[in-house]
DNA sequence: CACGTTTGCGCAATCGATAGCATGAATTTT
DNA sequence: AAAATTCATGCTATCGATTGCGCAAACGTG
């Protein structure tokens, strides 16, 4: 039925705009403008191309749309160790609402290791309209290839170094938080398991948490970890478990869910109870945290709304707009588990009295 | 420095190969035959090319490239839901065995649910080269709309419906296995808990175990679940719990390891140990499921092998060399945990005698 | 009825990279 | 020394979609 000569059917030969106007006999510009909506082409002739497209299934090539309209609909993604249930979360999220946008995500980079140059290259070759980093790590080849290009960059989760914006969760609040509710709950012996040492999320928390302790007239909490796996707070869990039990500490804070989720097993599995032996608290509010077994106290991070912003942010420097980089701080949510004591007469926040 | 004239520089203009030309006194074309390394192009000249396009930071415009060239280096990725770490190992595998192909993966789905028809487009919007499909569920919009348009399909853990090739894990032969494991053991009651109702690799897996219960002369194995989520499997754990202890199955396979966790949780939360009360198997070998708490003994994909081949597949038919589909099976690997009682004298085969 | 204005669409250039063919110079061959 | 090659590079069309400009025909008005 469709004849060859014509540029598209059968024969495997993708329909074009130009196949399409020999076969309706118009321009290519006409068929461009017709399914774009142009008003300058009557109603008749745009519904009439508007059928004849969607008869033969013709998709536009985005590439070439780019190649004139500079820009390619394209978002880089860079994101960390997807092993983290925090990072899948944001992995998913990310793409449902990009797509909710038009974007498209290319995914650069996955895990917890360096960008390769010619991987973080392909930011570039693929013309990608901007870009999200989602990770804690120090990512600065990306940065630096984005600045150097005028890419508008957003990180998520991990603070500006040196260019482009951020959005993250006010991990400082959080950590203060969570340092009042052990402390008003009569803990005394407090420990840090802290993530990766150059991590600004990790870091964060950790200090704040330890200026709350101190503060509230405690001794400086013990800082365990080192890095932001489930082994390491496994480690630090049987280094806990190990200490002797009237110097061992009776609240744990970790700066992450998934160290958390290590202590506890360590604990466990060495024959403490949480919490009646011992406090943990996390933050996060990664979902095999939350549920069973683990039931863990934890500031969430506000994870949609996160992203949400950080589109925005995006979007605005995409458009043009020349603004300055901004760092946008988002409180977390507590959820509270039974992984920790609590103060007395505290008032369960989804359960209000 | 850089003449704006030229097109490139601070300006934030990006260099192309004309601008290039004009700068180095040559033709677009010779730049780019250069660059691409053509020995018809002089030794020097090439050099001098090479060495300005480095100098300024040249990047090719790779949309354009694929204009001209009919391949766009980009492989459309459909992941199932990362939550289950399962998916989430093999994105992060996905990505650097790409990488080291030379594709991009344009990341078009990620999670449980249906895919837009919008999203399904935008593989053909971007000319992938072909597509690989990471999922249980059956997403046969994408199938179709690969078929429809000669993109190369290949889906992995998950056997091909109507169109494309497949690289699965041998599920049946694993649940033979694990069934044998079970009763050589000496268990008596066996139940399953299965996953989502219509994927293949929770089906083959059920019928395979039951297949080899009943063979082995047992009662046919009860069967729970039916959907692959830590929540189904925590139902499931409860239900087995709750049954009396003389009816009560004392040996549970699951369909996948996020169920398998879900079913040590709860049986635990009831008071049941593992593997002295229920011993529990899975299937998958999911990094959390492997590690404490759960310890479980469950038959690994081999994820490497699974892509690795997977992306042979695509490469053969991207080249348009004209192969039928194939299904592919790997053997997996089985893990032996503590979460279930071994047949008497059984070797650990990581720990040959 | 003549002239100006809108309406509707085609022509051709453009985006950036590539590839076929052509061209002039340098080199080899007879 | 004239002819035949080889070599290095330039010219130009091409991929597919978009867009500014131009040009008819249809419309309206005086």
């Amino acid at each position: 039925m469709a004849d060859k000569s014509s540029g598209g059917g059968e024969t495997g030969e993708r329909w074009t705009v130009a196949s399409l106007a020999r076969r309706a006999g118009v321009a290519a510009s006409t068929v461009s403008r017709a399914l774009r909506g142009d008003p300058r082409i009557s109603a008749e002739v745009r519904a009439r191309i508007a059928a004849l497209a969607s008869e033969v299934g013709y998709t536009p090539n985005v590439l070439a749309r780019s190649l004139v309209g500079g820009r390619s609909g394209l978002i880089g993604l860079v994101i960390g160790p997807v092993e983290n249930p925090l990072y899948a979360a944001l992995l998913q999220k990310a793409v449902t609402l990009a797509a909710e946008r038009g974007w498209r995500l290319l995914l650069v980079h996955a895990g917890a290791g360096p960008i390769e140059q010619a991987t973080a290259e392909s930011l570039l070759q693929y013309r990608v309209d901007g870009c999200l980093i989602t990770s804690a790590e120090l990512p600065s080849r990306v940065a630096a290839i984005c600045r150097a290009d005028g890419v508008p960059l957003v990180m998520v989760n991990r603070v500006a170094w040196e260019h482009g914006s951020a959005v993250s969760c006010d991990n400082r609040a959080g950590g203060t938080l969570l340092a009042d509710l052990l402390v008003r709950a009569g803990h005394r012996r407090l420990a840090v398991v802290r993530g990766g040492l150059v991590t600004s999320t990790s870091r964060e928390r950790t200090e704040a948490f330890a200026a709350r302790v101190e503060a509230e007239g405690l001794a400086t909490p013990i800082i365990l970890g080192g890095a932001n796996t489930h082994a390491m707070g496994y480690a630090a869990g049987a280094q806990i478990a190990a200490m002797p039990a009237d110097t061992r500490p009776d609240g744990v804070m970790c700066a992450s869910d998934l160290l958390a989720m290590g202590v506890m097993d360590a604990v466990r599995e060495h024959g403490l109870r949480v919490p009646e032996d011992l406090s943990v608290v996390g933050m996060d509010g990664a979902a095999p945290a939350v549920r069973a077994p683990y039931r863990l106290t934890t500031v969430a991070q506000p994870l949609d709304a996160m992203l949400g912003r950080a589109y925005d942010l995006l979007e605005e420097r995409m458009r043009g707009v020349n603004r300055a980089d901004e760092l946008v701080l988002l409180r977390g949510e507590l959820i509270v588990g039974t992984s920790a004591r609590l103060p007395a007469g505290f008032v369960h926040s989804q359960d209000p009295a």
